[in-house]
RNA sequence: GGUCCCGUAGCUCAGUUGGAUAGAGCAACAGAUUUCUAAUCUGUGGGUCACAGGUUCGAAUCCUGUCGGGAUCGCCA
């Protein structure tokens, strides 16, 4: 659908050619929505346009605001402020925005593209439960999938579990040493706390042992390395390497402790994956192309038998890509991984949603693609997100300041539970009901909090101020989308149904019009953006919008029929274009609430 | 030290291609419900857009420098 800004643009193009005789981009209008102060819809600037005018910016906007209101049907008005244009687009032309509105059928999404996009995002590693970062990135993760989905795009979400290393092998032996056979069965924990909790002990005990070494006298550095209980897990790690069996299996137990505590929580965020790598899997790929990189004379060995890659000349060090016992590091196993998805998809577009920490990794990993030749390098894109910090500053696992996931959707849905049983809103309806509802309010509030800052931002959560349920949250855009639903049903109930009538819009009516009318092309800029948080703060100015417009005009009461229907209609409209927004950014909003 | 990111109201955040008197929410205070859901709405107060220069009709936005905060920098992932 053509936008009100390509129609205004076309028209005042051809003001100008027919006042001026020139021929104009349409950047130089430097388009803007009208501040509410003045009359009018949309705004040109016409600083630009006075040096083809050759008269003063005022005057050269009366002239084409004269000119507009003469010739074209849809501008009814227009006045002129210092530069700025105003311009006033006709009742009609609203309306036949809103008919157009409402006659399209997926309202908001873009055709098919054809284009492929790969969206890696949770990434967690096996040894403990996911946290308030791992959160930030799910749900990030997931709504830009589905932001991209609405842009047309055929999205493969992708997740790289990280289930193999030194960090398994500590919780695997501490497991052994001071677990005394614990199950989640036998203790009723959820496996990926269970395992997490071993792997706190390794790091007590390794504290404790260090401690010891160096009340002997010896130095920290020899401390950490000289430990027992870190020799052996070290030990351990290099028998699951050469496929000890032993090893193996209590490794196969744990990780499946930890995936089934995994996947409650990923159902209780509504994430999901398309396909899940394992490192276990991947960690030795990558070699071939550090081989083939060295015969094309783009990387070198060193004396030791390592082998890098020389970025000196792009003002970046050298990278280490083969260790000198030829055992490959993590950027190896990303050159491979990345190498193996665009053979088996031929992505246009890989994204990695990873935290901002490794803004280096990826700007390497890109370079040295491009280096190596590879044309799909400029496909990549790294979605790097802010850390969320708590007051006292970065969450830290082993000061205990870490903000469980499973913990803070438990306490959102209480919050959920308390507020609505308080409001005795929801009292008639059956139980399993309300808990539906409970969840859907408590995962928006969580959901919306994370999703409607700028990804690139870090951010701050103060576990103390729990999540706000009024303002600019989640709960506000949910409940606005349930009253609406609830006129919708007593309309129904009357037999009445929206639909498009020729009374004529009120400024209230075209204020929601305009907002709705902008919808497909905040989810195209978003997209663009890679920025779930377009889209939340789209629907928050939506909601706010309507609610002003609840308050002030009455629907159903309304005594004029033709008006009341087109009122439905427009109701109709804002409800959807809400859930739709919402959806894209993976946030449900309820019927009533 | 090098590189990158950030600094907007007491707090949390919008403000992306330079546009008018820099906006919301929270918190504070004052109001609105015989009327479709008050998880709502209306109003008041609150700013050296870190600081200093520069570019121009015009700068929170672009450039340079300074200060402050964060991330990262050859064998962790």
């Amino acid at each position: 659908m053509i936008t009100v800004e390509q129609i205004i643009s076309a028209k005042l193009t051809e003001a100008v050619q027919a006042l001026y005789e020139q021929t104009v981009a349409a950047a130089v209008f430097a388009l803007q929505a009208t501040r509410t102060e003045f009359e009018g819809d949309i705004t040109a600037v016409t600083f630009a346009l006075s040096k083809i005018s050759k008269k003063s910016p005022e005057q050269t906007g009366s002239e084409i605001g004269k000119w507009l209101v003469e010739h074209c049907a849809e501008v009814s008005k227009y006045n002129v402020i210092k530069g700025f244009l105003n311009i006033k687009f006709s009742a009609e032309f609203w309306q036949a925005r809103l008919k157009n509105i409402s006659e399209t059928t997926d309202y908001g999404f873009m055709p098919v593209s054809g284009k492929t996009v790969m969206v890696e995002y949770s990434s967690p590693n096996t040894n403990k439960p996911l946290h308030l970062g791992h959160v930030r990135n799910n749900l990030l993760g997931y709504a830009v999938a589905t932001l991209l989905e609405a842009n047309g795009h055929k999205v493969i979400k992708v997740n790289l579990v990280n289930d193999r290393g030194i960090h398994i092998c500590k919780s695997m032996l501490a497991w052994q040493k001071f677990g005394n056979g614990e199950t989640p069965q036998s203790s009723g924990k959820k496996g990926d706390h269970l395992v997490g909790d071993y792997y706190v002990l390794f790091d007590k005990e390794y504290k404790k042992q260090q401690a010891e070494l160096k009340a002997q006298g010896k130095s920290d550095e020899e401390a950490a390395k000289q430990s027992p209980i870190m020799l052996e897990a070290q030990e351990m790690l290099r028998q699951w390497e050469q496929g000890d069996q032993a090893v193996v299996d209590l490794w196969k137990t744990m990780n499946g402790w930890v995936y089934k505590g995994f996947d409650v929580t990923y159902k209780n965020l509504g994430v999901s994956f398309d396909k899940t790598y394992y490192e276990s899997q991947t960690y030795l790929l990558g070699k071939k192309i550090v081989e083939e990189g060295l015969r094309k004379g783009i990387l070198f060995r060193k004396d030791d038998g390592s082998m890098w890659c020389d970025l000196t000349a792009d003002g970046l060090d050298q990278k280490l890509l083969l260790r000198s016992d030829g055992t490959s590091v993590y950027m190896t196993q990303d050159l491979g991984t990345a190498q193996q998805r665009y053979d088996e998809y031929h992505f246009d577009e890989h994204i990695y949603v990873v935290g901002n920490e490794q803004n280096y990794h990826f700007q390497v990993l890109k370079l040295i693609l491009k280096k190596l030749g590879y044309d799909w390098a400029d496909a990549i894109y790294h979605l790097s997100y802010g850390m969320v910090e708590l007051p006292e500053g970065k969450m830290k696992s082993r000061e205990g300041t870490v903000v469980d996931a499973d913990d803070l959707i438990d306490g959102m849905v209480q919050t959920a539970r308390e507020t609505s049983l308080e409001l005795g809103k929801l009292d008639d309806i059956p139980e399993d009901e309300q808990q539906r509802l409970f969840n859907m309010i408590g995962l928006g509030a969580l959901k919306y909090f994370i999703l409607k800052v700028d990804p690139k931002k870090t951010m701050l959560f103060d576990p103390k101020e729990s999540i706000d349920f009024n303002g600019n949250t989640g709960p506000f855009i949910q409940y606005t989308h349930a009253r609406i639903k609830s006129v919708l049903r007593k309309a129904a109930e009357q037999g009445l149904q929206g639909s498009l009538q020729n009374a004529a819009l009120s400024e209230r009516e075209i204020a929601l019009v305009k907002i709705i009318d902008a919808f497909p092309e905040k989810i195209r800029e978003a997209g663009a953006a890679h920025s779930p948080a377009l889209v939340a703060n789209y629907t928050y100015e939506l909601a706010k919008e309507f609610n002003q417009f609840y308050h002030d005009v009455t629907v159903l009461k309304e005594p004029d029929e033709a008006l009341k229907r087109q009122r439905l209609l427009l109701l109709q409209q804002v409800a959807h274009v809400l859930k739709t927004a919402m959806a894209i950014i993976g946030i449900e909003v309820p019927e009533r609430m």
